[in-house]
DNA sequence: GCAAAATGCAACCAACAGGTTGCAGTTTCT
DNA sequence: AGAAACTGCAACCTGTTGGTTGCATTTTGC
């Protein structure tokens, strides 16, 4: 038996638009960059690869938090992140729907034309 | 031979975070999932399915297309959009090397521990 | 030819995003 | 204890976003 779920694209149980809104942003993606190769990092050490002020990088983290694409573990004077897969396992899953039912749309038209 | 192509995240050669950006709206994801059903729609008709204005709509058509997302077929009177799935596929790729850049330091932490 | 339909363009507005500076509060280290 | 490091919070500023209204323009259909 194949799985029971809504196989729509508008289908939806949790908001995706976040998550995307949170990586629409160049600074944010060479954050999670650097977060997803394992390793946390604190805010300091973030902050020391980029232009920017410790108090941008900080707001950049926060919208990646809660995006829930990053996670905050505070140990004693310092905060660090690490990365959280789960969101983008979503965004995958998403895609892959909007991909499948555009690959479907053109078989249909193929066999429309062909037949 | 494996594919000669660099597999960190952070290699980029045509800005994604538009992209991502441009799918973080909860209206320009209905349209995107309205559009990807496979069949274009005129801006009148996409605003008939929602509660904004047509000059609304079309703003957010206007986005989806600077990010590729969508094509513009203005065919008589009316311009009729219509889905491109390249973008989607680039940034299903980016989410694929995000995942298995993190997979991969959670093998190489795993073997660490056992070994 | 004329009315209706579909769109484009521009002005305008409130709210938000991205960034900065300044200062206060904790932890750590010696 | 005291300095240095790390962070949090708040105010502030500028540019962009999301949305509206109003009007002009082009196409279609009768």
């Amino acid at each position: 038996m194949l799985h029971k779920r809504r196989s729509r694209v508008a289908a939806r149980r949790q908001p995706r638009a976040p998550v995307f809104a949170a990586l629409g942003d160049e600074t944010r993606l060479s954050l999670v960059a650097k977060l997803c190769a394992g390793q946390p990092y604190s805010i300091s050490q973030l902050t020391k690869g980029s232009k920017l002020t410790r108090q941008a990088i900080t707001k950049h983290l926060r919208v990646l938090e809660n995006a829930g694409l990053v996670r905050n573990i505070h140990a004693g004077r310092e905060s660090r992140f690490e990365f959280d897969p789960k969101p983008v396992e979503e965004l995958r899953k998403y895609l892959d729907l909007v991909s499948g039912q555009w690959d479907q749309a053109l078989s249909r038209l193929k066999s429309f034309v062909e037949g």
